[in-house]
DNA sequence: TAATCTAAATGAACGTCATTCATTTAGTGA
DNA sequence: TCACTAAATGAATGACGTTCATTTAGATTA
């Protein structure tokens, strides 16, 4: 062994570099890759999860990523699933089917509210092998066909409810000021007062109060609209 | 004028040159950036709205579009703006309420279904001395005033009804076999089953089925839980 | 056992994009 | 007349996603 002062296998405490070449045992896999991509969004927001940064946390180069997934987008797709396992879908088993809706609408939206770059994701990608995507549908179709809802008009009311919640993750984020009008009160006076004596009532953008009125709405007008006919 | 054979300024059919400097009559403004961005989106989709490619289409450098807008974002303002005022508020000042928030949803939620992307910057951005969309919000909450709406509830009402708009407008662009269930059909019955009763019905994605479903449970029971209390 | 194939890593390079900056020219106000 | 501002060019920058050649390790096959 000459001249050998640096060792070439460190065990050092900080990211001895690794050399090229297949390791030991591999380091990425699915699992860790959604869940190193989630601990970067919680930490600094979805702006914060760059492929670069994503494999920084991992201690691994950027481009082994792509031995895993295919894209970008696939790291969000893994995001989106491990969330929709969040979504608590259990009132559907035992509770009416009004109330149900209500604790399965307000968990959905709570938990994509602190992913509204997941929605455009969500929205227009197919479910296709997605199992907590299709659990969670599965386990709500269930609940709608328990409290007598006719089959064929099951997915749209689904999709109605997905398309309020969707919108309303987006509101939890909107500033408190975004209903200012600004130099043109004067020319929206209706508007403004309106604006005016809702900052009265709760502090200023109350997005719950919102969401709330809207999801009794929803489930008030499901209700009669479809289940009355039914009658 | 000694050897001139290349003329310097050429009112040539294509792009002669412009040489650096102040021109003598501006080239750009809001409106004309505006107006080409929308041509390119329309053209193209919202992946062909780049800096270079709007610089391009206005026959001009990419960074003198920054002596105009602050940003990229900027432009998105603009465009948003612009479609703002296409949005059909006329029946709130004549018709029924429910048919106007009818009229008004409808119209919205097809303006904007060709421009989802355009939606997180609606959703987060205040709309202070955005002129169109104050205008808009106004004439709503006209409507809702004049149909003896209370107006503390009125902002509540129209963002539950925009959230619903937004989600809509989202799943227009869903693909076809959005709720194919893959491999994983036989571990989601229920969902399954549902999907398939609905493919029968309609086509196969179809977001209007849904809309309406949604939009006319949302206004009954809006108007149920508003307005029959104030009885 | 040797040869071959595939999996999983590195690191260099690329192309696209938004944005900034120095520079140039034209109008405007003191 | 002089300074200042407006509006253009063009070069440069720095992220970022992605690809590719290369290296090494394990798995399969002859």
């Amino acid at each position: 062994m000459p001249d050998g002062v640096l060792p070439r296998k460190s065990v050092s405490t900080k990211s001895a570099r690794r050399r090229a070449g297949r390791p030991l045992h591999a380091l990425l896999g699915h699992a860790q890759i959604t869940s190193a991509a989630l601990k970067l969004v919680s930490k600094d927001g979805y702006k914060a999860l760059t492929m670069s940064s994503l494999a920084k946390s991992l201690n691994v180069a950027p481009s082994a990523l792509y031995n895993h997934v295919r894209s970008k987008q696939d790291v969000l797709v893994l995001v989106e699933e491990a969330l929709m396992g969040r979504v608590d879908v259990t009132a559907f088993a035992n509770r009416p089917w009004a109330e149900a809706v209500s604790v399965w609408a307000r968990s959905y939206r709570n938990v994509f509210s602190a992913h509204v770059p997941l929605i455009p994701v969500i929205a227009l990608l197919p479910v296709t092998n997605a199992s907590q995507t299709l659990l969670m549908y599965d386990a709500v179709t269930k609940g709608f066909l328990r409290a007598g809802w006719p089959q064929e008009h099951i997915i749209d009311a689904i999709v109605a409810l997905e398309s309020f919640i969707y919108g309303s993750a987006y509101d939890v984020n909107a500033p408190a000021d975004i209903f200012s009008p600004g130099d043109l009160a004067g020319q929206t006076p209706n508007f403004t007062a309106a604006v005016a004596h809702r900052s009265n009532q709760h502090g200023a953008n109350d997005a719950d109060a919102a969401f709330e009125l809207g999801l009794s709405a929803l489930i008030a007008g499901l209700s009669a609209t479809i289940q009355k006919p039914a009658l």
